[in-house]
DNA sequence: CCCAATTAATCC
DNA sequence: GATTAATTGGGT
């Protein structure tokens, strides 16, 4: 059959093109190929995502070659991401291209290379100034370029067009040339095997529960109940109820998929699963240098991994005969995509083992709001380990009141009497403390005593933040770095005051009250260093380091078993952030924070400073009230009508000049407005609670509704007709997290 | 009037 | 998204 292929160019915007296919390729040719297409007047690349016998049109074109005979895409990724693009108002473009790691797609078969632009002989220091008035932008290029980048790159931080980098090329004073990336194989290092543990009997409960999911072993259809949700408490073990779910999987000839967050996916915690499986472990990690990736990708494709295990996109991993995903920490936001397609890896798994026939746990010690209604309500089945494995203690939680500890001290201290004597009674029996405070930075923001003045960042409507070590003043944001000022730019006042705390101060007052501690700080700023992260652990794990102080980074999943101690600076942090999230979020860090200590021996003990000691999160924290605290968010979700008694879309509007975006966002409201049905809310617009962020304003529409298609199917429709102005971007998050 | 920068229109 | 054709606009 000489028939037509439906096929998307790896560019163009949610299309799909019709070309004919030869004869001579017909039996190459099939759904999810590779193919070279003509496009315009040049040759692309483009995926073959549906076959017809008959096209709307009369001039097409035909195939021009197959690059990849063994398809890439296999007809549930395919699937998957239709659906992706369906579900989250992407473009089929991204949705396909997000499906295949970019490491197989740019797979070196046919020519394709990066353009390498450097400077020619004849460019001198003055060929930029002289340039500058007639064509600025070529003249930024030249600045930009150094002695040669990628012209990807140069596009970008010149801000100029590639056509401003061939028009310098004509005038011979650049070249470009293709240049390839290298590959470089990395050793495996050799990780020692490990046996089975002996299971408590409610991890065998849970066991049997997956495995009972997992028997009617329909290959294909999907099936009424495959969703099981593992709540299980810090150190309960889940763990070691995944490795023996996969284990069973494995004997039974099929494959598992692994989805771990990505700040949790440690070489102690690939280690587990390598140490139990071997070689038949594929690791599919960002750092993984493109060749690395490449081979891994291709051991799943071929068979010869059976367990893939990976961060978000590790859900595509395209496992032969796939019959469990496991999702680890399911509440965990990372599983959100920030760019479109700004899918979230668990509900793909979920909708993965719907098409694919397979299986899906969901393991948490504090499960998100949306997973755990879906538990009660039947859809999902539900498992729990409420004790820690070999009968350790959970942690003792104590409630710090901080306004009490300053009315007794007469000012704001950033340690309350009782965390101190805590933290000296560690180190006198030689055992180890975390300090968790999740900001980074010395003080969140520099003020003039005087006129009340506050250092912003002009780019960012935040305020700087004051970095002791390197004396200067950093947007977290943006990113954007300024010397701290002399005098006031206001009143001329010399003098400056630092307001708010961060990781870096809290770091100096331990010192300063232990100076015989070994203390460390880990947070983004420290870590950025190439091994820095594996550093810091190890003097931790070793006893060189006795406090530990850090962010967000130290509140996973880390096990240490000398930790008998966890001090929380300022729980109140994450509870004052503008979003009805902020209560669950607060609950989750402070549950998960708590779960880093007493894993050895010694019982361990939280102490949670706070000025909010009688909020909902933090009682429920303390009393480890799982039950309680969802009780309570459900009523105040249910009022307002938030997730999960709704679905969530947040749409932002983006623009350099405040106000084109505020018109161009009223307009399109208002045309919204008429397409959706009654059953959906709308509010806004309104500006984003982050008004301004790199350069541009943001103002968005929150629109919530019980069925997602009534909101995204109205939504594209007008983005289909919507003509934005110029400079004036617009983004669709379907079930945002962050409304940030 | 020339060149470069911005804008609009295509792509099976 | 990229490429090209049409339009605008500043400088000489």
């Amino acid at each position: 059959m000489a028939g037509i292929a439906k096929i998307v160019v790896d560019l163009a915007l949610n299309r799909e093109f019709d070309y004919l296919v030869p004869e001579s390729l017909g039996g190459e040719l099939a759904l999810g190929s590779k193919v070279m297409v003509p496009f315009g007047r040049s040759q692309r690349v483009g995926y073959v995502v549906g076959l017809a016998d008959k096209s709307a049109r009369s001039d097409l074109k035909p195939v021009t070659s197959v690059v990849s005979k063994t398809p890439l895409i296999t007809d549930t990724t395919l699937e998957l991401a239709r659906w992706m693009s369906d579900y989250y108002c992407a473009p089929i473009e991204h949705a396909v291209r997000t499906v295949l790691p970019g490491a197989v797609r740019r797979k070196k078969s046919g020519f394709k290379e990066m353009l390498y632009v450097t400077p020619s002989d004849s460019v001198t220091p003055d060929t930029a100034d002289s340039l500058r008035k007639r064509s600025p932008k070529q003249a930024a290029v030249l600045e930009s370029l150094g002695d040669g980048m990628f012209m990807a790159e140069l596009v970008k931080a010149s801000g100029a067009s590639a056509q401003a980098v061939r028009a310098l090329e004509k005038k011979d004073l650049l070249h470009i040339a293709s240049r390839s990336s290298i590959r470089d194989p990395l050793a495996r290092h050799t990780i020692l095997k490990t046996q089975p543990l002996n299971l408590m009997p409610e991890q065998k409960v849970a066991l049997e529960a997956i495995k009972a999911m997992l028997l009617p072993s329909t290959p294909a259809g999907p099936k009424d109940n495959h969703v099981i949700l593992l709540h299980g408490v810090t150190g309960s073990g889940k763990t070691e109820v995944y490795l023996q779910a996969i284990e069973h999987v494995l004997a039974a000839g099929g494959g598992s998929i692994v989805l771990v967050p990505e700040i949790s996916l440690t070489p102690q915690a690939v280690e587990r699963f390598v140490g139990r499986f071997g070689e038949t472990v594929a690791v599919l990690h960002s750092n993984l240098s493109e060749g690395e990736r490449h081979d891994e990708w291709h051991r799943i494709l071929d068979g010869k991994a059976r367990i893939a295990i990976g961060a978000r996109s590790a859900v595509f991993a395209p496992v032969k005969d796939l019959r469990l995903i496991v999702v680890d920490e399911e509440h965990d936001g990372s599983y959100k995509q920030d760019e479109s397609p700004r899918y979230n890896a668990r509900d793909v798994a979920v909708m993965r083992g719907v098409m694919a026939g397979c299986s899906v746990v969901l393991g948490s010690a504090t499960p998100s709001a949306e997973s755990y209604a879906n538990a009660k309500s039947g859809k999902y089945s539900l498992a729990s380990l409420p004790h820690r494995a070999d009968h350790r203690q959970m942690p003792s939680i104590r409630v710090v009141d901080m306004r009490i500890e300053t009315e007794r001290e007469g000012r704001v201290n950033v340690f309350s009497r009782d965390l101190i004597d805590a933290m000296r009674d560690r180190l006198n029996k030689g055992e180890q403390t975390i300090l968790f405070l999740n900001r980074r930075g010395f003080s969140t923001s520099v003020v003039c005593p005087k006129c009340g003045h506050v250092a912003m960042c002009n780019q960012c409507s935040v305020s700087y933040t004051y970095h002791r070590q390197t004396e200067e003043l950093r947007c977290h944001i943006c990113g954007g770095v300024r010397r701290v000022p002399t005098h006031c730019p206001e009143c001329g006042d010399p003098a400056f005051k630092f307001a708010g705390i961060g990781t870096q101060r809290v770091e100096s007052i331990v010192k300063q009250i232990f100076p015989e501690a070994g203390v460390q700080r880990m947070d983004s700023d420290v870590t950025s260093r190439k091994d820095a992260h594996w550093e810091i652990l190890g003097d931790f794990r070793s006893g060189k380091t006795d406090i530990l102080i850090g962010t967000q980074m130290i509140a996973k999943g880390l096990d240490f078993p000398n930790v008998t101690l966890i001090g929380v600076i300022y729980a109140d942090l994450s509870l004052h952030v503008p979003d009805f999230r902020a209560g669950e979020r607060t609950f989750q860090l402070l549950t998960q924070v708590s779960g880093r200590a007493g894993r050895g021996d010694v019982p361990g003990e939280v102490l949670v400073q706070t000025y909010t000691p009688f909020h909902v999160a933090v009682q429920c924290a303390q009393r480890a009230d799982f039950e309680g605290f969802y009780e309570q968010e459900y009523e105040f979700r249910k009022e307002l009508c938030y997730p999960p008694f709704s679905h969530l879309v947040c749409l932002t509007v983006k623009g350099t000049i405040e106000e084109k975006v505020r018109y161009a966002i009223e307009v399109f409201s208002k045309n919204l407005q008429a397409r959706l049905p009654d059953t959906v809310m709308l509010s806004g617009p309104a500006p984003a609670p982050l008004a301004k962020a790199k350069g541009f304003y943001r103002y968005q529409l929150m629109l919530r509704s019980r069925s997602v298609r009534s909101i995204v199917g109205p939504v594209r429709a007008e983005l289909d007709s919507f003509k934005w102005p110029p400079k004036v971007s617009c983004s669709v998050d379907v079930d945002a997290i962050s409304l940030m």
